[in-house]
DNA sequence: TTACGTGCAAATACTTTGCAGTTCC
DNA sequence: GGAACTGCAAAGTATTTGCACGTAA
């Protein structure tokens, strides 16, 4: 991520703490720009590694709490993937889906303006309000099907 | 379901128990009889109790357990909807996604050539081999949209 | 007969909650 | 000063595993 980048994150952040009549703290700060740094997909687990690298002190409950917050604030999106409970950015990020590569575990995000059109022609259809959605591909990727067979049956999974 | 619907699926589970070498029992046929019959989307618990109704010497663990044999020979699917694990009949269903009400819990399926067209072509490109997806669209459906925002607002979730 | 299946209880894993002390406003 | 935060430990859930006994093949 670009120096800075983040920023307006943070923005949106520190507004969601003043409208709820909330605090700042520094373990929101710092769990907050962990989070923004990172361009995976992150489990609870994962961040709060990533956290106590920088602030050992930092407990694992914190970063239960804080997720939550992201969550409300329109930060961080949950995903289920592949029964794993993992956490992406959310704040204005172009719509995307994933790929999943079942055999190396490798994650793709894509985008197709086309998908979304259909969408939203279905959803009129039915009279359905749409708020948002998940869509998920999975299957092999290009290297683990280069690999052939033989990789694609010995992977995880 | 209509009376003898699902004897198809038996048989598919009667030829994976055979071809692993596993073993037949009452309590196997009785979870997947109850699970074919509901047409709904079933977590865990929810699966454990309609069996009991018939069987209440059937411990939660073979619940467990059988689900994953089934999900092991294409018969289910696990599904995470809105953070609950949820299972849904697999076995040549006609493929479909799903739409999510958030207020009344409402789950709508639905289907679109279109969609799976164009992620055929998105696949091709980027050179995966597919091998299944999910796709949950949510929001308020046409009866939560209809008793407006106050209902909306009200909703669970 | 023998490997597999079953239920129970125990063990694990994941997440939330109660609480006493600390920090922010 | 008082409400909000924090970390720890405890309590909850959800799911898996160890084991002694039962059963299909």
């Amino acid at each position: 991520m670009k120096v800075g980048a983040g920023r307006e994150e943070k923005e949106v952040f520190a507004a969601y703490i003043a409208k709820n009549r909330l605090k700042r703290s520094g373990q929101r700060e710092a769990i907050l720009d962990t989070f923004l740094r990172s361009e995976r997909h992150l489990s609870v687990e994962d961040l709060h590694q990533l956290v106590q690298k920088r602030r050992p002190d930092i407990g694992r409950t914190t970063v239960y709490r804080t997720l939550k917050l992201l969550q409300s604030a329109g930060l961080a999106q949950e995903l289920a993937l592949d029964g794993q409970r993992k956490f992406e950015r959310e704040y204005k990020r172009e719509h995307h889906d994933h790929f999943i590569c079942k055999y190396c575990g490798e994650i793709f995000e894509f985008v197709s303006d086309d998908i979304e059109r259909l969408q939203d022609e279905i959803a009129e259809k039915l009279g359905f309000a749409i708020e948002g959605h998940r869509h998920q591909i999975y299957g092999a990727c290009r290297n683990c099907v280069a690999r052939g067979p033989a990789a694609v049956a010995a992977g995880r999974r």
